[in-house]
DNA sequence: TTTCATAAATTACGAGTGTAGTTTATGGCA
DNA sequence: TGCCATAAACTACACTCGTAATTTATGAAA
């Protein structure tokens, strides 16, 4: 149950993407690209994520390598039933109807998700 | 774009199930039937609500009634929306595919949702 | 009319957040 | 070998949040 704020997320979803690991100045520059953060911010934000536990800092001094310790999939499963469960009464059948209603899903997307509600019908 | 703290929405909850307007004594009331919250907290959170401009508080002097300006499904679009954009490439899809895979749907949801989809794919 | 219960407002206070500036330590280059 | 760039650590500061305690104002009861 770690809790990431929203400012750490962004800096998670850099790091998400590499797994392989990352060393500061890629950091800054992957965060970098997609909004205006000073150097030092940026930096404050991997400290805390340390901190916290959502990331891990190896490696040599002035030299590290830092990796997401919580999967994208562990948050993502976190953040979902926390929305479902403030919001959707803990049912997440209500949250999928909630979109399948107003999301403006494609042709492709209807398809591929009948398929899994298929498959999930089969696994019963 | 109000913005809703965690504790501010379990006071939303009661409101939005009561949508005549309530008596702070109610609000009290209903809220501590689920947590244990002191009454002054349940009105700081009520106060806070009002100035965010999330609930009116209207009527005389020491009679007030609160009532939400933000309605439940504005604030389950924000919240699902922040939810997708930040977690699942901004595509409900995605969301949708993730909880299709790993909830455990009952057969009737299962019905449910495919008759939406069925829905939204005739519309197009 | 004075008093009392209590609704509303005001104040509190530590932890977390967004957003950096400042200080320190050090590996590599001159 | 001394200096500099810079990684990492430490400090800052206003704002929000969770969680209340305190103060003020007032309608109703005595």
């Amino acid at each position: 149950m770690v809790t990431i704020s929203g400012a750490e997320l962004v800096v998670m979803t850099e790091l998400w993407k590499r797994p392989e690991g990352l060393m500061t100045p890629e950091v800054v520059a992957l965060v970098r690209d997609g909004c205006e953060w000073d150097e030092n911010t940026i930096k404050t934000l991997l400290t805390r994520l340390v901190k916290k536990g959502a990331v891990e800092a190896s490696g040599p001094k002035r030299a590290y390598v830092y990796r997401p310790l919580v999967t994208k999939d562990d948050y993502r499963e976190e953040a979902a039933s926390s929305l479902v469960r403030q919001l959707f009464n803990a049912d997440p059948a209500q949250l999928m109807c909630f979109f399948a209603e107003r999301s403006k899903l494609s042709k492709s997307e209807i398809a591929q998700l009948k398929d899994l509600l298929n498959k999930a019908e089969a696994e019963k």
